[in-house]
DNA sequence: TCCATATTTCCATTATCGTCGAATTATGAA
DNA sequence: TTCATAATTCGACGATAATGGAAATATGGA
């Protein structure tokens, strides 16, 4: 993963809606969510559920596949897992293994 | 650690040159390194660098000790612990585990 | 085809971020 | 005390982010 897509990631997360989005999504887990039962869940205007789930997609961090009328979004969890792998890889110093 | 905490954390860390102030200080080390000369290191006006050193010590990645003129700046790698054990909590399911 | 539903894009507004020169504060040495 | 060095804060600017109403796009059903 490139430096640039660390920044972006971490800046996609980084946004407490996204983050509330994103961590609503790990707990639906893989058979994702359709974005009108997003918004509504966590209370959120479409038009800006849209804006904030268009950065997580930008960045890799969620997946979307279309069903029907509905858009279905789902975590990325390779990408999650590069993501972290990358901070351990980088920051780690002996002192904090995991 | 709470959810502003883990937000503020991810949002000091998703900016460029504070990516690479706080990998540059990674690597330098627990010794740490004086403002004066990370900015020369890193190529970046002392105005900013005090700018972006503020944001990842008010994020809690960085600490500060004074050493007669210059103030020295070190990784929290506690805190980076904290943090990567928060992501990897609740966002894992199995799949990723590290 | 026409309509209803689902979502996105467009637009304008407000707020915050990133930058750096200049001024200020803090420390140490003579 | 006075000066030099180290770093921060101030001030202003342009750029980007976050928000949500309105319009546009896409899909499916009658």
């Amino acid at each position: 993963m490139e430096i640039v897509n660390v920044v972006n990631s971490l800046a996609a997360l980084a946004q407490e809606n996204r983050i509330r989005v994103f961590r609503h999504l790990v707990q639906a887990g893989p058979q994702g969510l359709a974005a009108g039962q997003l918004a509504e869940e966590l209370g959120l205007a479409a038009a800006t559920l849209s804006f904030h789930l268009k950065e997580l997609k930008h960045a890799g961090l969620i997946n979307c596949t279309r069903k029907g009328r509905s858009l279905i979004y789902a975590p990325n969890f390779e990408h999650m897992q590069t993501l972290i792998n990358f901070l351990l890889e980088n920051c780690c110093c002996g002192e904090c293994s995991s």
